[in-house]
RNA sequence: GGCCCGUUCGUCUAGGGGUUAGGACGCAAGAUUUUCAUUCUUGUAGCAGGGGUUCGAAUCCCCUACGGGCUACCA
C-alpha cells in the first residue's frame, strides 16, 4: 500500500432519503479515516438533473450529522478541493473527456437515444442483448465509422453527442481488491463502450467519480459491491488518463439483505415488516409518501451506529458493543465480511434496549418529560424520576416509558379482561375494601411501611397473598403489569390508592 | 441470457489443514421475584452437494446447486 496521505469519500447522489446501508458505506469509510488518521470527505454526485430530489442533499448531511459521521470537506464545509458538488464542477469535466479522444481512448457518438432502443429491443425479441462496444461500434453512427469531415460538420452543426470509452478488445484487467482479493474482468466479455459524457454537457458517474477522486487526492474508494462490475472500467480510465500512479485503492463492501426472502434491502421491507430502513424519517415531496426513520422510532444514534457496524465487519472478538471511537481503533477492511448479511430488526431492538439500560434515570427523564408533556400530563421533576427508575428495566424504547407508566400519571379506564377473569374473584370487593380501610390507618405512605401493615393484616386474616396482591394490582394499573406493588402504592399517594381501590369495586363489581 | 462476487446454527458471525466447530440475537426450559418485567443458568440449532489433494479437510482445488450484484446519455 502506498503511504500517502488516507483520504476518503462518500459520494451518494441526492435522488431521496440515505437508505441505511448508504450509511454503513458512510460509516466503513469513516472509520477507515479515522483508523488510520485519515480524511473524511463528503461529495454529492449530481451528474444526473432529472433525478434532483428537493430535500434529499439536506437530509444526507442531517442523517450524517446525527450519526456523529462529520467530514472535514463537503458542501456548506468547504476545504481545498472543492466545490463537493460535481454540478458546481460542471466545467472541469469536458477538458477530460476531450483528452480522452484525442488520445484515442474515447470517440463521440451520434447515435439517438430512440435508435439505440430500437437497436434493443430488437435484439431482446431474438433473445439476445444488445451492447454497444466492441463487435457492434464500428457499424453504428460515431467518429470511429464516420469520416473526419462527417465528424467535424455534425459537431459544427451542434448535433446532440455524446462521449463513449473506447473499451480495448480482449485485454485482462485485473485489481486487487482490499476485501476481495483479485479480481479479474475481460473486456471483450464483459464490458461495453460506456457513455462518459451525456448530451447535456454532463459527465456520467463514471467519468465524474475518476475525475473527482483524482482531483481531491482520493487514497481509498470504499462502496457498495453494486459497483464492483465496474471498477475494471475506472480502473482503465486511470490508466487512460495518466492517472496510474496515484490510483486509488479499491474495496467493495458486501449488501445489506432483506430480513426474509430474496434481494436486497429495500423501503418496502421497512413499510412491510415494520422497522425503518432509513435513519431519519423522510417526507417524499413528490407523493407525500412518509418513511419512518430510525432516530423518530426511538433509536439512539450510537445503537444505530453500533448495529451497522457489525453488519458485515466484526473486531474478532466476542465483544459487541461498540462507542463511534472504539470502532474507529478497531475498523480494518480485512475483517469485512465477503458475503451479504441480512438485517435482523429483532437484534436491532437489542442493540437499542443496552444502550436504553446504558443511560442515567436523569437522562432518560428528560427524554420522558416532552412526552408527558404531549399527553397533557403534569408531573414534577421529581416523581418523573422516580417513575422512570422503577420502570427502566423494563423499556428498551423511549416510547415504551409511558406504555410501561401510564397508570402512575393517569386511573386506568379500563381492566384488562384476562386479568379480571383470572384474578377477580367473588369475595374480591370485600377483601379489597378491608385493604382500603387499612391504607386508610396507615400514617407512613412509603413502601415498606405499607408493606409492613399489609403483610400483617394478611397474617392476622390468614388470606393468601397472591388472592389479594394480584387485584390489588389491577386495581390501581389496569392490568397484570408493573413494579413492585407497594412502590406503586407509594408513588401514587395514599389519597389516590384508596380512590382507585374503590373505582375497581364499582366497576368490576 | 452474459459477466462478476459469494455460501458455517432461523439470523449476525468466529474459526483459514488435526477444535467436543466458539460467541451473540431469537426461541425453549429452569432458578429467582408471594405478581409482571428484569436478571441468572441451561438447552436448542450449522460447515449447500459431489468429486479430488492429503495420514487427516469447515479450512486447499475443481464441478454442480443456490444466493447476490451488474448488464442506462442512473448513480
Amino acid at each position: 500500500m502506498s503511504d500517502k496521505k488516507v483520504r476518503v469519500r462518500f459520494a451518494p447522489s441526492p435522488t431521496g432519503p440515505l437508505h441505511m446501508g448508504g450509511v454503513r458505506t458512510a460509516l466503513f469509510n469513516y472509520l477507515f479515516a479515522k483508523k488510520h488518521n485519515g480524511e473524511f470527505i463528503l461529495r454529492i454526485e449530481d451528474t444526473d438533473q432529472t433525478r434532483f430530489v428537493p430535500g434529499a442533499e439536506e437530509y444526507i448531511i442531517e442523517s450524517l450529522n446525527w450519526c456523529g459521521l462529520t467530514p472535514v470537506e463537503g458542501p456548506g464545509i468547504g476545504g481545498e478541493f472543492g466545490p463537493y458538488r460535481q454540478s458546481e464542477r460542471k466545467d472541469l469535466y469536458k477538458k477530460y473527456a476531450d483528452q480522452l479522444i484525442s488520445s484515442g481512448w474515447a470517440y463521440y457518438a451520434f447515435d439517438t437515444p430512440e435508435e439505440i432502443d430500437a437497436l434493443r429491443k430488437e435484439a431482446e425479441a431474438n433473445k439476445e442483448t444488445f451492447s454497444y462496444g466492441i463487435g457492434t461500434r464500428e457499424n453504428l453512427n460515431n467518429s470511429l465509422k464516420l469520416s473526419q469531415e462527417e465528424v467535424q460538420q455534425k459537431l459544427t452543426s451542434g448535433e446532440a453527442y455524446v462521449i463513449r470509452f473506447k473499451m480495448p478488445e480482449d485485454t485482462d484487467v485485473t485489481e486487487e481488491d482490499l476485501i476481495r482479493g483479485s479480481v479479474t474482468f475481460n473486456t471483450t466479455k464483459s464490458l461495453d463502450d460506456k457513455v462518459l459524457f451525456k448530451s447535456d454537457g454532463m459527465p456520467t458517474y463514471h467519468l465524474a467519480n475518476v475525475v473527482d477522486d483524482h482531483l481531491m487526492k482520493i487514497s481509498h474508494v470504499i462502496r457498495g459491491e453494486e459497483w464492483l462490475p465496474s471498477m475494471p472500467l475506472h480502473v482503465l480510465l486511470y490508466k487512460a488518463l495518466g492517472w496510474e500512479a496515484t490510483k486509488p485503492r479499491f474495496a467493495h463492501l458486501p449488501l445489506i439483505l432483506k430480513p426474509v426472502g430474496k434481494g436486497k434491502l429495500s423501503k418496502r421491507d421497512g413499510d412491510k415488516m415494520g422497522f425503518p430502513v432509513f435513519p431519519l424519517k423522510w417526507t417524499d415531496p413528490q407523493t407525500g409518501d412518509i418513511s419512518r426513520g430510525y432516530r423518530e422510532d426511538g433509536y439512539f444514534p450510537e445503537a444505530f451506529i453500533n448495529l451497522l457496524a457489525l453488519l458485515g465487519w466484526n473486531p474478532g472478538t466476542d465483544k459487541e458493543f461498540f462507542s463511534l471511537e472504539e470502532l474507529g481503533e478497531l475498523f480494518s477492511l480485512e475483517r469485512v465480511v465477503k458475503s451479504g448479511s441480512r438485517f435482523d430488526p429483532e437484534k436491532a431492538k437489542w442493540f437499542n434496549k443496552h444502550y436504553f439500560q446504558e443511560k442515567t434515570v436523569d437522562e432518560l427523564a428528560l427524554l420522558f418529560k416532552p412526552v408527558l408533556k404531549e399527553k397533557g400530563v403534569e408531573a414534577g421533576d421529581e416523581k418523573i424520576a422516580k417513575v422512570v427508575a422503577e420502570i427502566k428495566e423494563r423499556c428498551e424504547f423511549v416510547s415504551d416509558l409511558w406504555d410501561q407508566s401510564y397508570y402512575f400519571f393517569e386511573a386506568p379506564e379500563s381492566y384488562d379482561e384476562k386479568t379480571v377473569s383470572k384474578r377477580w374473584k367473588e369475595d374480591t370487593p370485600g377483601k379489597l375494601s378491608e385493604i382500603s380501610v387499612l391504607f386508610e390507618s396507615v400514617s407512613d405512605w412509603k413502601a415498606e411501611a405499607i408493606k409492613e401493615a399489609f403483610s400483617a393484616f394478611m397474617n392476622e386474616k390468614e388470606w393468601g397473598f397472591g388472592v389479594v396482591m394480584n387485584p390489588l394490582r389491577l386495581s390501581l394499573v389496569g392490568g397484570n403489569m408493573g413494579p413492585d406493588l407497594f412502590v406503586i402504592c407509594e408513588l401514587l399517594g395514599k389519597e389516590e390508592t384508596i380512590k382507585r381501590i374503590q373505582l375497581a369495586i364499582e366497576k368490576i363489581g
